[in-house]
RNA sequence: GGUCCCAUCGUCUAGCGGUUAGGACACCGGCCUCUCACGUCGGUAACACGGGUUCGAGUCCCGUUGGGACCA
């Protein structure tokens, strides 16, 4: 086999949504899984619907993904004179021709039939019987200054077959498909049209996309076949589904590939996610990439649409989250602080601050809104924790507590366990009665991290502190 | 409306003629425990329906139903 090509081919009309990235990482993982080459091509021919932002968007989104392509990107609106150049060629064999029907008249003929209960096709009014019969046809137009659309001149008999390798032998009437439009009046050619001139050009080898694209695979085999070409291999990937198992869009919540970097994802958890979502490997959830790229293959693809499950997103993330080096997190971390408009600590400190958040929070947002008590000293008081743990019974136990603390050197967890134990022994009181208190005077609320743990990495200045103004707020 | 695709726990899925139908997320409970988590142990939960083929069907075939895509 020649070596592999895939591309991915986006329209840049908006972000890079979750099923395009999914779409882009099955390409690449096929590229790479058979040391081929992956190609970006930028499908921009509609000009009313694209935008530079739009294309920014979407390499931004694929470098952060790590989908690096090897080509590209191309841009179909710098590559006009080809397909000007094809659709000539097409003309000149017969293999299309030139249409006059005006829009009006296509209106009323498709509302005719439509009316009828007939399939709205072209009818072929311009349509030659035989292929040589319109060999001068547009040239004459063009003498006369008429203008025209271009139509393929498909065949409408026998069947076309689409052997995908996901979907398998799908078989398409001919008298199904109708005489596509290649170019418009105004010269511009068209979607179906462009894709495989560039497939063709670009030596696409596997061309794997949604199925929403399985349809227009036939017309589009007819149009290599016009070309005299070999059609590259087809796989149909199937739709991302919503909740509701309609097709997933911005309802269903963030669907773009740079929201869940602010959200605080990482991109080998999206990654991770996505190619689960359509594709497994036996039992196995995670995968580093260097075992996607070894493992992936189309057969373990599967034919049904899937349904967005967030959760499940959440706990991919949390896996990568909890079992990152933390030198790594903390430079992660820092860009979600510095927005949040924390200073950012400094990093030996914040690795042992991430160290006692890194279990309770599943996204990089999540653990910088937990750490609210280390980044400012302006406690968030849970005003039910305070009245249920700063009682008048727990002040002595707590001023106490506050002596042995100051008298702790070194301020390490071990030390600040044997304060505790002090003066849990002096009172007769079980951990909990003393922790609880202190928990609250430290974070403001009756959640958080081992208490040692939270003490120690907030250090003997700033634990005094909160001591003292907590023990003012007890009555 | 026409054409096409799809169908295993709520969700993602394993299964490729003989299984107590497995795993993961979520959910529920036990343990661990200074709170919350993590972890750990256990539990609830699925072959859409109806016909065939076969000694035997989640698995193969046909239909029905349901969902989806495309064409306009």
């Amino acid at each position: 086999m020649a070596s592999v090509r895939t591309r991915f081919a986006p329209s840049p009309t908006g972000y890079l949504h979750i099923g395009g990235a999914r779409t882009a990482l099955f390409n690449y993982l096929f590229a790479r899984h058979h040391g081929g080459t992956f190609i970006l091509r930028i499908e921009d021919t509609d000009r009313e619907r694209s935008t530079p932002q739009a294309i920014e968007a979407i390499l931004q989104s694929l470098k952060w993904l790590e989908l690096d392509w090897d080509e590209g990107p191309y841009f179909q609106t710098e590559r006009f004179p080809l397909y000007q150049s094809r659709v000539e060629w097409l003309l000149k064999e017969g293999r299309a021709y030139p249409c006059v029907c005006t829009p009006a008249e296509l209106e009323a003929k498709r509302q005719a039939a439509l009316k009828a209960r007939r399939k709205p096709m072209y009818d072929g009014t311009c349509r030659p019987r035989e292929a040589h019969e319109m060999a001068g046809r547009a040239a004459e137009l063009r003498r006369q200054g008429k203008s025209f659309t271009v139509r393929f001149r498909a065949p409408k008999e026998g069947k076309t077959t689409v052997d995908d390798k996901i979907k398998g032998v799908v078989v398409f009437d001919n008298g199904e498909l109708d005489d596509l439009v290649l170019a418009r009046s105004d010269g511009t050619p068209t979607y179906n049209f462009c894709v495989v001139v560039d497939d063709i050009d670009m030596k696409i080898t596997h061309i794997i996309r949604g199925d929403d694209h399985l349809a227009n695979t036939p017309r589009q085999i007819l149009l290599y076949q016009a070309f005299e070409k070999q059609p590259p291999e087809f796989a149909h990937v199937p739709l991302i589904l919503g909740i509701d198992k309609a097709r997933l869009s911005k309802r269903h919540g963030a669907t773009s590939v740079m929201a869940y970097k602010e959200m605080g994802y990482f991109p080998e958890a999206l990654v991770n996610y996505l190619v689960r979502l359509g594709w497994s490997h036996g039992d196995q959830e995670i995968f580093s990439r260097a075992e996607l790229i070894e493992k992936f293959t189309l057969e373990e693809v599967g034919k049904s649409a899937g349904v967005f499950n967030p959760e499940k997103l959440l706990w991919v993330n949390f896996h990568y989250l909890k079992s990152r080096p933390l030198g790594q997190l903390a430079e992660e971390v820092a860009p979600f602080i510095a927005a949040k408009g924390y200073p950012v600590p400094e990093k030996a400190w914040l690795e042992r601050m991430i160290a006692t958040l890194r279990e309770r929070a599943k996204t990089l947002v999540e653990l910088v809104d937990q750490a609210h008590y280390y980044l400012s000293d302006e406690i968030r008081w849970d005003e039910n924790a305070v009245r249920k743990a700063l009682t008048p019974e727990v002040k002595r136990p707590l001023e106490k507590l506050a002596r042995a603390l100051a008298e702790t050197e070194p301020f390490d967890e071990a030390h600040i366990k044997e304060a505790f134990a002090k003066v849990l022994g002096e009172f007769g009181l079980a951990l909990g009665a003393l922790a609880q208190p202190v928990r609250v005077a430290l974070t403001g609320s009756t959640v958080s991290p081992g208490i040692y743990e939270v003490i120690a990495v907030l250090g003997k200045k700033r634990t005094l502190e909160r001591l003292e103004a907590a023990l003012e707020k007890i009555p």
